[in-house]
DNA sequence: CCGTCTATGTCCAACTAGTGAACTCTAAGC
DNA sequence: GCTTAGAGTTCACTAGTTGGACATAGACGG
């Protein structure tokens, strides 16, 4: 860190490169890791000696001078990490350890009338809540992910106007949070960290690049693009609701007209419905009236699926990402939404994109957004943090 | 190399720490460059010498024990990258060494009807005329880059369909060139080097996303994300000519209704012209008779810029990059174009997308893809390539 | 014109960290 | 019970970086 480029750092390459191989196998026998890593064996025992003593690693089997195939792997309370999102009703918080296990997962209704402080009052509760409940060490946090919905702007972390938390605006989230928990608190808006979550945990499995969309009272797209979220340099980007469909349709709340979103979210589909099907409808209720068969909902929904697919269609000829997944309160409909979406994919963007493009619902439902600010959590704490001794008290009192 | 995370990797590591610095500035002296490094002083003269007995390197003033300021910069001949891009009407070949400067440049024409062997003999021989023409040693090439005008299919190299060039669909260029020339040899689309070549060189320079936009008898997009060449997993991203604008607009040679192209491309603009102004008008002839004043031809290209500006929007709200470059002909119209691509970007993307966005003409005109085949061959080959002997006639025979 | 001062580059001894080879240990197979 | 093979450790060695001592040369001031 002080000397980039030299031995020491060398030494901390190396060991991230042995906790990487861990965590990615689960569990390695040193034999193992050297192979894997490319590192030689008496190198891999002096390292695993180093993160055993520092507590960042566990050796399972024997314990003295046994030869058999001791495994390795992380030990459960090297560091957790912790996934937090407010959504539109939610608040959903999940707590994971470094091996990329989740341990504790829960929701709770959030008002969405509440005050940001309110709000950020009733995370710090969760948290601590669920913390006590997996029993594990408060000082082993090692970071916060945080999920909002609404824009963040890069630079000052405040969160941009959103019509879904009114009372929000302005506010400073990742500042907020870090102040009640005291750890690095890192805050990205749901639809990236859906894109994050789908990618470790869900439909995005084994892809690098994937686009996630979001349809619920507005429709956001986040890009993941080789492994890592993509925000654009302005932080904007995947305002794939924006796209222009129909430049004389409805006005949007964006201020242009005929946008995706206009033919496509919540708050301009139910009206729709109004009519026939009366006003307290949700856009949950009209996909379980159309998965019952009700034929307006059908119909509602493989419109909207259209005109996804033609937003879908101009992100795949300008990006061509190998796969997008669909997320949401909409993503519950299953093909009843996805063939129109394939549809229209295949009818307007360019064959050779749209024939390696695979278009799946999400595998996490509403647990996406929680799943991925944990995703973020580790990604920005780096295999790194938990080899610095902030953590594992390591680094006896030398200095 | 052959052992990934011990010192011999860190000394290269070092290596080429060293060589990037002095490249980046120029000229730097042995201090100067344990500063930028963070190296020390004693490593930094270790390499320099190391670098120097490799010939990759030149040491300036003094050669024997003197003690002011000995400036280091990166030898002429340490080695040189050839850029080679074919167009629609024109073979363009650059010849330029290791510190990013351009040595040579010529272009001739070349015809469309030619078969690719033909195109390919005119490039060796032009080539060859330029490595002679500058006096280096034809040993010293590092590696050539390759532009095409169509799409490259990324794991067999093949040259996909185009219409541009027809009787080379199904040729492998890279393969070809490498046959003649006995070096490494890639290849990529226009539009991408276009991008990288505007950006290293051009109205990119300081910029690390960008997105650049040709118009010439199609329309395409190159887009550098990170100072990268973005591809996308199937090597078909920046398709931006065939977004749909118009659901019911002209039929496209892609098989679609409406594209961007339809409205943008010569081929379907200059047909507009041709019952007011001739059957042989081009498109420079155009942007030339606009610029002159010409009515009707001012409508025509402000007509494009709308759409293309349309098009800039999708771009604009999906990926956010904060650069816009316009190549191409047209470009040459200047704010004639410009002034209606910022107007439509401005109506129809997301305000905080378009604030930060910059739409500028291209710097380099028609030099940008071979400028940007040149960076292909820098950047693919990596600093590392010249470290490793088989250029710089380092390591003698002691093996 | 000369001494002093300072920054530059080089040399050397010390130290860090990885490696191959030898060695110890265990469990399995005969 | 003996052998064998794989696992992990120890040790001497080597590669490579570092800090400090040293030589050098130009700038500055007298």
């Amino acid at each position: 860190m002080e000397t980039p480029g030299s031995q020491s750092s060398l030494h901390r390459a190396n060991l991230e490169r042995v906790v990487r191989a861990v965590r990615l196998a689960g569990s390695l026998t040193q034999a193992e890791i050297a192979r894997t890593t490319g590192l030689s064996a008496a190198t891999v025992s002096n390292i695993v000696r180093e993160l055993k003593d520092g507590g960042t690693v566990e050796v399972t089997p024997t314990s003295a001078g046994g030869r058999r195939a001791r495994a390795v792997s992380l030990s459960g309370d090297a560091g957790i990490v912790i996934g937090v999102d407010f959504g539109h009703t939610h608040l959903r918080v999940a707590v994971g350890n470094l091996a990329h296990q989740v341990l504790a997962e829960e929701s709770e209704p959030l008002d969405v009338d509440a005050s940001s402080t309110q709000g950020f009052d009733r995370a710090e509760e969760l948290v601590n809540r669920l913390i006590a409940a997996t029993g594990v060490d408060e000082s082993k946090i090692a970071g916060v992910g945080l999920g909002v919905p609404g824009p963040i702007d890069g630079e000052s972390g405040t969160l941009g106007s959103t019509a879904i938390l009114p009372g929000w605006t302005g506010s400073k989230p990742a500042e907020e949070m870090r102040g009640r928990l005291g750890v690095p608190v890192h805050v990205d808006n749901d639809a990236n960290l859906g894109a994050l979550g789908e990618l470790v945990w869900g439909s995005g499995r084994g892809v690098r690049d994937l686009a996630y969309i979001k349809v619920a009272s507005g429709v956001g797209a986040g890009l993941v693009i080789d492994g890592k979220i993509y925000r654009g340099p302005g932080g904007t980007a995947g305002e794939i609701g924006h796209i222009t469909l129909d430049e004389s349709g409805p006005v949007c709340r964006c201020g242009n007209r005929g946008c995706l979103e206009t033919f496509a979210a919540a708050r301009y589909v139910l009206p729709l419905l109004q009519s026939s099907h009366g006003t307290d409808l949700t856009m949950e209720g009209v996909v379980r009236l159309a998965r019952d068969g009700d034929p307006g909902c059908r119909r509602v929904i493989a419109d909207v699926g259209r005109h996804i697919g033609s937003g879908v269609a101009n992100l795949c000829n300008l990006l061509n990402p190998s796969r997008v997944v669909l997320g949401g309160d909409l993503a519950e409909a299953g093909e009843l939404v996805l063939g129109p979406i394939r549809e229209s994919v295949g009818r307007y963007a360019i064959p050779s994109a749209a024939r390696q493009l695979s278009v799946l619902p999400g595998a996490l439902g509403g647990r996406a957004e929680v799943l991925g600010a944990l995703a973020l959590a580790l990604s920005e704490m780096g295999d790194s943090t938990l080899l610095d001794g902030t953590l594992s008290a390591a680094t006896p009192a030398f200095t």
